[in-house]
RNA sequence: GCCGAAGUGGCGGAAUGGUAGACGCGCUGGUCUCAAAAACCAGUGGGGGAAACCCCGUGCCGGUUCAACUCCGGCCUUCGGCACCA
């Protein structure tokens, strides 16, 4: 008889069949079981699945197998983020319809998911670019807007020429280009639809501190994204009209050294200030200097301080001192109030800017042990020090002084202690096609106005193609665009700007728990059961993006009265990247390596094996074709273990386990040992280390079956054990194996295995012997050695005795069943 | 500049303060074969030695400890985030 071949193809086709026909992993809502809710972040669909998907989904679905298995009634969903700009380009490349492309590609990773043998519960599928889960979207828009959390306003915004859009802070990486395209974004005013962020600002980066479970770099990235700084509110007079202009600065203990004051190019004083005056001409001349160079290269570090005195002054209301105005390349718009008072001794933008137009320097902070002299300094000093020169300060440590300065403004009606933030409202509409539409309707009797409940959803018509140049063709759609005012019932316009695709994917987790619900966005006892999320597990590219997006969503939905909670993840797992020859992957370079060949060729269970396999999750890891076979050779190990040495062995031809018995004692032991480091390791993600000890038990259940007769009930026990650890890594060839030695219904549904710790335990053990640290021999001994017979051992053993040799011999210690160390 | 992570064989990577390099890849040798592939078995950090063994070795310099890849202090390098944010 001549044992079967591993053949991949026929073993993965034959149980995924099996599988799908009996939905052997849909969820059930059973408030008497405990949960889990494991969530992979769903892709967008732009074609058949890739490596980093294939890594990232492993990861879900081993933590999701091995839940089941541990008796958690496991939710392990699965989605698709389908509206977007790829699908327009797409169409404008090739012709193709945005909704046929984006579902033909859903249909190709689809095809991908399933054939990796993932434990997805797909009866809950979903798709953002569906009506039925837009309604909710833009049910959500609704429900912020009511709240005055979602508002318009003219803004100037990040314009993308290349997508044709507006994009969010959040999508302009931080040289300035567009994160989808490279371009590098314009500035440009224009009345745009945002979420009121910022009012959640300080929430945000307090319940930072309850993510325990993330990875400390997210949590710096979002601490870093909202960036909180305290400070106070100053108010300034301007000498001309009297109007009062309010400053922020993180230093108020430096008030007193206030030598000028700036205000951004785009402050609307600049403009009202150089109207049909004498310095007219050279603030147009300044704003052409600025013009046409991005906000990134113009407020660049190493970008030289340009302004313009605007001919008026100022008085600072601490001392009454008169100073002039001046507009300033470095100052923004956005932060603060887009004006600043400028202390040059003690900021180096300041610094720089008072030398090259010759504006004084006051000194109002002593550092310790020094006395700086304005007319000596070569740079800022902006440390802490003594506050000189301050009035009534004088003598005030400088940090004492904040406080004390704060306090003197607001008693006096100067201005207020005050925080502020980095973090700038969400920008949100998109002025494209393929996003859900945002559920406004224009009427010039009464404004703006909000699409009622009952006619959501407003539907995307997907009977219209791009306009010219890849526009959206909405704003050119009567059909879409006209409708009647909710209020008035007279002619309006519907709003044609879509949502930034990051609304669809900042609540989807929400909807996996009752995907169906036509009447609420999620049923409500469904999200107490399944909500928060137990596991999330995602690339490190959406630390700040997405996840600040949905942590805001959450805690939106809570203040609405939806949830009770705060925090919608629980643990999050970011992965690292996969690379080919540690390179990104990208057509361009041509080092794609592709899910779909490597499934054709090795079969699923390789490349989930050899994913997991390559290194800890949360590395970036190089793709090697050498280590994808080591991974198919092992399967063919296993494979060749329970058709070659087990089956035959277990008719018979076995020796009883009570002879010789130290053989089988130690398979037994090793047996029990490897359950217990592979689940050890499956409970840290430690996946790499846990295929180790695996392949470890594989290897020695050759060399037990070598050396002589196995005993069947030890054979089995280890046999089974490998079939059963294995199954969430591999799991087509564990359940195929799994059947052929007739093991009970399906390995996926067996309990995971336990151990006896006594079992475990091995029966002799190496002793390490050290002379002064250094390892001069090792010895096996038994495992239950009392600490002093060890002691024993250890000097007397001749390595040890050499490096002894005469020298007293002045502390021994010995670390039970491992080593002993001898001090001479 | 600030914050965070990481530096270990030819490579991916292992090591609750206690045998550095598990496991895998690659390489070398052996068995099987007419031969090869596959499979199985063995070896594989560097240097020295016929061998037993010895010396060196986890980015660098110090420190703590009987014992340091691991803890502490100071650097260097790489990667990631933030950055003229007042």
């Amino acid at each position: 008889m001549t044992a079967p071949e591993y053949d991949h193809k026929e073993i993965e086709a034959k149980w995924r069949k099996r599988w799908e026909e009996e939905s052997s992993y849909a969820a059930v809502e059973d408030a008497s079981i405990p949960k889990k809710y494991v969530l992979v972040m769903f892709p967008y669909p732009s074609g058949p699945a890739h490596m980093g998907h294939v890594a990232n989904y492993c990861l879900g679905d081993v933590v999701a197998r091995f839940s089941m298995r541990r008796g958690f009634n496991v939710l392990h969903p699965m989605g698709y983020d389908s509206f977007g700009l790829p699908a327009e380009n797409a169409a404008i490349s090739s012709g193709v319809h945005p909704a046929e492309w984006t579902r033909e590609n859903i249909a190709l990773i689809r095809e991908d998911l399933k054939k990796l043998g993932y434990a997805y519960d797909w009866t809950r599928e979903l798709s953002t670019c569906e009506p039925p889960y837009y309604k909710w979207t833009q049910w959500l828009f609704l429900k912020m807007f009511e709240r005055g959390l979602a508002y318009k306003a003219d803004a100037a915004t990040n314009w993308c020429s290349s997508c044709g859009t507006v994009l969010a802070n959040e999508q302009v990486l931080s040289d300035g280009s567009c994160e989808r395209c490279g371009t590098f974004v314009d500035i440009r005013w224009l009345n745009q639809w945002f979420f009121r962020i910022t009012d959640y600002a300080e929430r945000l980066l307090e319940d930072v501190d309850l993510l325990e479970e993330w990875p400390e770099r997210v949590l710096t990235m979002q601490r870093n994204w909202i960036g909180k700084s305290d400070g106070a509110e100053v108010v300034f007079t301007l000498e001309s009209s009297g109007e009062k202009i309010e400053i922020y600065t993180t230093r108020p203990d430096t008030l007193y050294g206030v030598t000028f004051f700036l205000l951004a190019p785009e402050h609307p004083l600049v403009d009202r200030l150089a109207r049909g005056t004498a310095i007219e001409a050279e603030v147009e001349a300044f704003r052409k200097r600025l013009a046409g160079r991005s906000e990134f290269e113009r407020t660049a570090m190493e970008a030289e301080k340009d302004g313009v005195f605007l001919g008026d002054h100022v008085f600072n209301p601490v001392n009454g001192e008169r100073v002039p105005v001046y507009t300033a390349n470095f100052v923004l718009k956005e932060y603060g109030t887009g004006a600043v008072m400028a202390v040059p001794a003690h900021d180096q933008r300041d610094f720089e800017f008072a030398g090259k137009y010759g504006l004084p320097v006051r000194v109002v902070i002593q550092p310790p042990g020094e006395t700086l002299a304005a007319g000596d300094m070569e740079e800022a000093y902006e440390g802490p020090g003594v506050m000189v020169d301050s009035g009534d300060f004088d003598g005030t440590d400088s940090e004492q002084g904040k406080a004390a300065v704060i306090e003197l403004l607001e008693s006096r009606g100067w201005g207020r202690g005050a925080v502020n933030y980095r973090l700038r409202d969400w920008l949100v509409s998109r002025q494209r096609y393929w996003g859900a539409p945002i559920p406004i309707i224009y009427c010039e009797r009464c404004g703006t106005v909000p699409v009622p409940e009952s006619d959501l959803p407003v539907i995307l018509p997907e009977d219209l193609s791009l306009a010219e140049g890849g526009k959206s063709p909405l704003p050119l759609s009567e059909s879409f665009y006209k409708a009647a005012c909710p209020t008035c019932g007279g002619d309006a316009r519907r709003e044609t700007d879509t949502m930034d695709t990051f609304v669809d994917s900042s609540w989807y987790y929400f909807r996996y728990v009752s995907p169906l619900d036509d009447s609420a966005p999620f049923d409500r006892s469904a999200v107490e059961y399944w909500m928060p999320v137990d596991q999330y597990i995602g690339g490190i590219e959406h630390a700040i993006l997405h996840l600040l997006y949905s942590r805001f969503f959450t805690k939106v939905l809570r203040d609405l009265g939806l949830i009770d909670f705060e925090e919608p993840f629980s643990n999050l797992l970011c992965q690292g990247m996969i690379t080919k020859d540690g390179a990104k992957m990208s057509k361009s370079k041509g080092n794609v390596v592709t899910p779909g060949d490597y499934i054709e060729r090795l079969g699923a269970d390789t490349l989930r094996l050899y994913v997991l396999f390559m290194g800890p999750p949360e590395l970036n890891k190089d793709w090697s074709d050498q280590g994808v076979e080591g991974a198919h050779r092992f399967l063919g190990r296993v494979w060749r273990l329970v058709h070659e040495r087990y089956l035959p062995q277990s008719n018979g031809n076995t020796e009883e386990a009570g002879e010789k018995a130290s053989r089988h004692r130690a398979m037994r032991s090793l047996t029990h040992r490897t359950i217990a480091m592979v689940t050890r390791d499956v409970e840290r993600f430690a996946f790499n280390t846990a295929i180790s000890f695996i392949m470890e038990l594989v290897n020695e259940i050759y060399h037990y079956t070598s050396e002589g007769p196995p005993a069947r009930e030890v054979l089995e026990e280890a046999v089974s054990s490998v079939l059963s650890l294995l199954a969430p890594f591999a799991p087509f060839i564990s359940e195929e194996l799994w059947t052929a030695v007739g093991g009970d219904g399906s390995v996926h549904r067996q309990p995971w295995p336990s151990y006896d710790e006594e079992l475990a335990r091995p029966e002799e053990v190496t002793l390490v012997v050290q002379v002064n640290g250094k390892v001069r021999d090792r010895l096996t001994v038994p495992a239950d050695s009392s600490d002093e017979e060890l002691r024993g051992l250890a000097l007397e053993c001749e390595n040890a005795r050499r490096f002894i040799g005469g020298s007293e011999i002045r502390k021994v210690i010995v670390v039970p069943g491992k080593l002993v160390n001898i001090v001479v």
